[in-house]
DNA sequence: CTCACATATTCGGATCTGTGAATATGTGAC
DNA sequence: GTCACATATTCACAGATCCGAATATGTGAG
């Protein structure tokens, strides 16, 4: 993997980063990994208000991460990449594992 | 992995994410990535202003991702928690990916 | 102690982002 | 067409973040 150049850094930040950069937003992804859903049933699991579930998805979708398909008249979203899982799960493992260091620097 | 829950992912916001979430900030933890370094030497190999740098790794400390060691009259920086680099990796496959899905829907 | 190098901090301003409330748009049932 | 459900968008505002410039602090050499 060669180094990113800072515009590649650039879009990188305004996509995936972006997207993965709002606890919410990792909730709804988190959510869709465990089954596609449309936005009310978004809202009503993680007891966000509908717009506001909107907008995120709106940015989720912007990244690639998300594909929205209507039915009928809801529409389901689903995640696309189930990658983004595995990378936030590794963000909680190193964020832990540092929580960890620190309480022992404490001791 | 058990789902996270909000107040794991406000946490996981306030550090990680908040540390990689700035394309300057992936930069320096590539440059650390590649050797550990002082300020001023970060600062002339990615050619951002000298006070810049400080205040990106003072956000990169923060979030337990980088150490800071003094020797002399210069400080070394370096990376704790080599895996950030490969979450950052990834984020690249999946953006790189995403771009190519989109440019097929194109055709 | 003084000077020069190395790093950190403060300040003001511009920009971005998220939110709630209200509203608009879209869709199917009847 | 009309109504109800589902989703998206607009608006004004609050808060966070980034930056350049200037300045302050810290450290070692002499």
């Amino acid at each position: 993997m060669t180094l990113p150049t800072i515009e590649e850094l650039n879009l990188l930040h305004a996509t995936i980063c972006q997207a993965v950069g709002d606890p919410r937003r990792m909730q709804i992804l988190y959510a869709l990994h465990a089954q596609s859903r449309n936005v009310t049933a978004i809202s009503e699991c993680l007891d966000i208000p509908q717009p506001t579930v909107s907008r995120h998805l709106a940015v989720l979708k912007n990244s690639g991460l998300v594909t929205a398909e209507r039915d009928g008249r809801s529409v389901i979203y689903r995640l696309v990449d189930e990658r983004i899982i595995g990378v936030a799960d590794t963000m909680r493992d190193i964020l832990r594992d540092s929580l960890e260091r620190q309480s022992d620097i404490l001791e």
